[in-house]
RNA sequence: GCCGCCGUAGUAUAGCCCGGUUAGUAUGCGGGCCUGUCGAGCCCGUGACCCGGGUUCAAAUCCCGGCGGCGGCGCCA
């Protein structure tokens, strides 16, 4: 005898039986098919009760599994805990397609129904998996402050918050904290959320988004770290493949093995492909999205879903990337997956004269920075590590149109409830 | 910040261009039928033109403003 829960998602009469499915946490719904004469006190509170309503019940696995859907089980009890006073807002079937603003709404409500979990179900996978690859390789989570006193990173604009006396900000990456852990931890991980105030409004940016930050020292060069990024990724596949498959399924989703090294794409090998194709882009700025997108369709024809795009130039970057002897280029990578960027990163400059140097080229002042620079006084390794954006490798893995489908609550330009 | 598209029952849509019947359909919901359905099926019922102003004999339809949504660019991960 075991004891499940759930709710009610479908309730079909067909002849003399009454067959109804439940979905709690699971992937694939318990189904009951109840029959009047044979289950007569349980088949006469089932028929009462709406989908929608939440209740456990007694019960065993039935001997004969005839649903295409669940896993059928004899119901020796069943406890009914509440009620839906109104009918549900949206339909939870799968039959009726709903807008994405109205899914978005009620997406607590929607994730009641196995295709919607699944996404959630693997979110939290990705997160688990992440996890477990990075402590099996010796990186310890830490947490830094989202509640932050400058931007720092420079580039994207950021949430005002009203700190007592004082102005500070939300943090838009822990870029800069990480790195000052690298002066007494080896390798360090976060997964955090990013804020970022731009106005933006595609379907792969969100105000509040979440990254699995990786910084790692003592390294010998960047590759290290490019290695560190495409195994992590790598491993977040193969758990998902092995540990997701009905998910997986419900999605109709075929996530295909995926196997490092990943391409290594010159930031200037990257220009001259696209000049070839016709696409009109910069030496010294970053890729566009659209230069992104048809990058991606052009490593797509040469199987390649994932790949890095390396040595990007130093007037496109952060001041904390370290520059390569010629001053032009640096240690900047950003990895790509079908077109869309889902990490960067790079080897950091870990010199304190090298940085100082570093921000006055950048037209900042080292004096903004004291509290970060203090960390590079006292035996910094050599470093670097990567951010990678949860919403946009969920999005590209499972095929999602929107990167708002990778997260329950959304935080958008529009969006501040629920 | 700029540009484009869109707002019709709980949900998803047709009708709008070219103003004029009872605003159509699907699904949901209520009721009936049905040999365990797999987005079951059949029958009956229920329920809507984002808000404000204007044009007109007449506005879901045309015009103006507002509010809301979707997307692209810029910027950004």
């Amino acid at each position: 005898m075991t004891r499940l829960c759930g709710w009610i998602i479908r309730k079909a009469k067909v002849g003399k039986v009454l067959i109804v499915e439940i979905c709690g946490n699971n992937t694939k719904p318990y189904v009951l098919a109840l029959k009047e004469d044979r289950d007569r006190e349980i088949y006469g509170l089932v028929s009462e009760l709406d989908v929608g309503t939440a209740i456990c019940f007694e019960g065993e696995l039935a001997p004969e599994q005839k649903s295409k859907r669940g896993i059928e089980y004899i119901a020796r009890k069943i406890e009914v805990y509440a009620k839906p006073i109104e009918p549900l807002p949206v339909d939870i079937s799968g039959k009726v397609p709903a807008l994405l603003d109205t899914r978005i709404k009620y997406r607590w409500l929607l994730a009641r129904n196995p295709v919607e979990k699944a996404i959630f179900r693997i979110r939290a996978g990705v997160l688990k998996a992440a996890r477990e690859y990075l402590e099996k390789n010796g990186f310890i989570e830490v947490q830094t402050p989202k509640i932050v006193a400058a931007g720092a990173e420079g580039g994207a604009t950021l949430f005002k918050v009203q700190y007592f006396e004082r102005e500070a900000y939300l943090s838009q990456s822990p870029q800069l904290y990480k790195q000052m852990l690298i002066s007494s931890f080896e390798r360090v991980y976060e997964i955090t959320p990013y804020f970022r105030a731009e106005k933006f409004n595609t379907t792969r940016h969100l105000n509040e988004s979440w990254g699995i930050d990786v910084e790692q020292g003592f390294i010998s060069g960047v590759e290290d770290v490019l290695q560190t990024a495409e195994n992590l990724v790598a491993y977040i596949v193969d758990y998902i493949r092995t540990n997701y498959k009905e998910d997986l399924e419900i999605l109709g989703v075929d996530l295909p093995k995926i196997t490092p090294p990943f391409k290594r794409l010159k930031f200037t090998e990257a220009v001259d492909i696209l000049r070839s194709e016709g696409v009109e882009v910069s030496e010294t700025d970053d890729l566009s999205d659209a230069a992104e997108k048809k990058l991606g369709e052009i490593m797509a024809e040469k199987k390649h879903d994932l790949y890095f795009i390396v040595g990007f130039p130093w007037s496109s970057t952060g001041f904390y990337y370290m520059r390569e002897e010629d001053g032009v280029y640096t240690r900047k990578f950003d990895l790509d997956y079908k077109g869309l960027e889902i990490a960067s990163g790079g080897q950091r400059e870990h010199r304190y004269e090298k940085l100082i140097e570093a921000l006055r080229d950048k037209g900042l002042k080292p004096e903004d920075f004291d509290f970060y620079l203090e960390a590079f006084k006292y035996g910094m390794p050599p470093h670097g590590g990567f951010g990678m954006g949860v919403e946009r490798l969920i999005m590209r893995m499972l095929n999602l149109e929107n990167v708002r489908e990778a997260i329950m609550f959304v935080r958008d330009r529009s969006r501040l409830v629920p």
